[in-house]
DNA sequence: CTGAAAGCGCTTACAG
DNA sequence: CTGAAAGCGCTTACAG
């Protein structure tokens, strides 16, 4: 591999004129920069980035976090964030955490190990503050993204809130009161967005929120089928069964959903269902499903931005973004 | 930030010294060891791992790039890999290509830049031949992962011919004879081979495959709509509808799936219905397809096996491997 | 068993 | 307008 000293020999100047003039970082006479080049194209000469970023300040990368690219809501924030990143000509180095607190720390040491500018972070469920801590000390600009904290750091994510009172408005509406929250880890900070604003809302009805139709606490599908039926079971023998379920993800939502169809009950027959999230493709299979969906683009987009407000000027005020999230009504909760 | 100066300094020893008690890559005495771990412990002092990756040969990480970490299929793919390499002590790098050539290049080079281990690549659709000689030129350690080649490189793939040999003998048993495939486009190489796969199984058991039954080269899942209408509005005119649709990815299922509910068909009761990759959550709605399944996980575990043993003995001849898929049958092909 | 020193490939004051 | 040289923080022959 040809270094700039190659480059600076063939061209007959210093590496410190390569230098500039690769940069643009001070005037270099017309010819002289030709003559680079031309010994830059001669030479194949290609900079070496690492050596360049133990001298620069920045690497022109930003790191993301989430705890799965797979799940469809995280894909589309995904998304977002690298169309934003390359519009800006900001590589993205990407990781999953698994939703696992040591992973995550690892993804964000190796993240801070290769000087990324800036780290966007949805944060695993039980997350330490210590995490956080640890960014600030390496003064790295953070953006939370979708997972929020009431920490003074750039945040983005929707209002949960809002979207669990319309949604319980809508099942009201129709009828329902005894509504089945199943409303997952609630460390995670949507998810404990979404039981709060579910309490909230009943209340806000004078309705009832009894312990026995909240399912919370379940972390895999299988958790939350165990859980669902155990409620579903117990609230059939002392004939209180809910008329609708809400779920707060995906992945509470195919547990929950698993739990309905193997107790013999129907959607929308005899159960009514929503869900935050929901599935791909949703529009092609029975039973249509009412789902919350987040502008996940968006917040990916939006991520970016904070962060590269936040680039230019380090030193403003922490800044909070909640998106609004649309409801997609279908024949779930008829 | 403490420095490997400082730490000696506090030790009372060289930086030699202290780079090799870190490295384990000489005998020191365990005292002198001591004194150097207590005082990097007293400066709080973190190895720089750019400065470090400027002098070793290794970085210790792997780059992987797919087209869409958000597609199912891909993104167990992407847990595999994730689950081997950590296994390892290798730390990941992903990134998405979005299908598209520029970006694939511009991820690969960003990861080349970062000088990482070996890359592991999921090809996009037209990716330029020019990629893998960069590649080469580099002497980067390669793997192929998914979407195979002829060229002479390592690569982990499915055995898609037998799978498709498989599906066609399904339908074939059930009296399909006229059956239209969906095949996408047929630059990457795992549709190609299903396409051919497809062909070659009619063919042995003497089936036309009439040019009119072949919906190829969309690439999204409105493309695939009209490209699917059309072939079905057209079949109905001269009465030789198909009695079974093949789609050889979810995308082209779930464009085919819109256009069949489109044009009044009913899944499995007018027309069968087949897929690769498929649906996830696909056991909990109607209708339920018959899912060509990869193993997937696995997929991604084999490539950074042959990642790894590449690393270590780089003049190994390459090596194939495919691995084979598994047909879930469910009642869209009774 | 350990240290002094060269060197990886850049950037950037400093000097003229 | 340009160059000589220091320095970023490590690793690793070389020497004793």
């Amino acid at each position: 591999m040809a270094t700039i000293v190659d480059v600076a020999s063939l061209a007959g100047v210093s590496t410190s004129t390569v230098s500039h003039v690769l940069n643009d970082t001070r005037h270099v006479e017309p010819e002289t920069k030709e003559r680079v080049m031309s010994a830059v194209k001669a030479t194949g000469y290609r900079r070496d980035v690492l050596a360049r970023s133990m001298r620069r300040a920045r690497t022109d990368s930003i790191g993301l976090v989430v705890s799965d690219a797979g799940e469809p809501a995280f894909a589309d924030m995904v998304h977002g964030v690298e169309e934003a990143a390359a519009q800006h000509g900001l590589s993205l180095l990407l990781a999953n955490s698994a939703e696992d607190p040591a992973r995550e720390r690892a993804a964000v040491e190796a993240l801070l190990d290769r000087r990324v500018d800036g780290l966007i972070i949805a944060r695993a469920a039980g997350s330490s503050a210590g995490l956080l801590q640890r960014i600030r000390e390496e003064k790295k600009p953070l953006v939370l993204l979708d997972r929020l904290t009431d920490l003074d750091v750039d945040q983005v994510g929707v209002n949960n809130q809002s979207a669990m009172a319309a949604l319980v408005e809508h099942l009201t509406r129709r009828g329902h009161e005894r509504i089945m929250l199943v409303s997952g880890d609630l460390r995670v900070s949507s998810l404990r967005e979404r039981y709060d604003g579910f309490r909230a809302a009943m209340q806000e009805r004078g309705l009832d929120v009894p312990a026995a139709l909240l399912c919370e606490g379940t972390v895999t599908a299988a958790d939350t089928f165990d859980g669902v039926q155990a409620v579903l079971r117990a609230s059939l023998e002392n004939g209180e069964r809910p008329t609708a379920i809400l779920a707060c993800s995906t992945l509470l939502a195919a547990g929950a959903l698993r739990a309905v169809q193997h107790e013999g009950l129907r959607v929308p027959g005899t159960m009514a269902f929503a869900t935050f999230d929901g599935f791909t493709y949703s529009d092609l299979f029975q039973p249509q499903i009412t789902t919350v969906r987040q502008p996940a683009f968006q917040l990916g987009e939006s991520a970016v931005s904070l962060l590269l407000r936040r680039l230019e000027t380090p030193d403003a005020p922490a800044r909070i973004l909640r998106l609004e999230s649309q409801i997609e009504f279908r024949r779930s909760t008829e």
